[in-house]
DNA sequence: CGCGTGACCAGTT
DNA sequence: TAACTGGCCACGC
C-alpha cells in the first residue's frame, strides 16, 4: 500500500506497532510524529478502531499524565495494566509510575 | 452532504 | 487551581 493511500489511521497504527516492548508513548507525541500536534484525539480515536487488532500494541499508549484512559476499551478493563506489568511498568492507580523512565518518543526514536 | 462524536493536549480565563 | 475552548481527522447516521 502506498504512502499516499495511508489514512491518518494507519500512520497511527504503524507507528504504534513499532513501540518497543516495555515502553510507552502518549498520544500527543504520535500526533506530533506524523504531523498533526493538533490531532491527539484522533490517534485516541484511531486506536478506538485498533482494539482487537493484536497486531497493535494498544496498552503501549497512555495518555500524558500517564494514565490508562483507554483500558475500558480492552476485553477486560484491567487487560491494559496487566500486559503493561508483564512488560515491566509498574502502574498504580490505572496509572503509569515512572513515565518519563519507560516513555519513548517517535520523534526521537525513529527521527534520530 | 451535514452533523455529532470520540482512548487527547495545551493554552486561557 | 479548576473549568473552558479550540484544534484536528475519520466514521456513522
Amino acid at each position: 500500500m502506498k504512502p499516499e493511500t495511508y489514512t491518518f489511521f494507519q500512520n497511527v497504527h504503524d507507528v504504534a506497532r513499532l513501540i518497543p516492548k516495555g515502553r510507552v508513548t502518549n498520544y500527543g507525541a504520535i500526533a506530533k510524529y506524523l504531523g498533526a500536534p493538533r490531532s491527539s484525539r484522533m490517534v485516541g480515536y484511531a486506536m478506538n478502531a485498533a482494539a482487537g487488532d493484536d497486531t497493535i500494541p494498544a496498552h503501549r499508549v497512555v495518555n500524558r499524565n500517564g494514565l490508562l484512559t483507554g483500558r475500558m476499551h480492552f476485553n477486560t478493563p484491567h487487560h491494559m495494566q496487566e500486559l503493561l506489568e508483564k512488560e515491566g511498568i509498574e502502574i498504580k492507580g490505572h496509572q503509569v509510575i515512572q513515565l518519563e523512565k519507560y516513555f519513548w518518543d517517535p520523534m526521537q526514536e525513529l527521527l534520530r
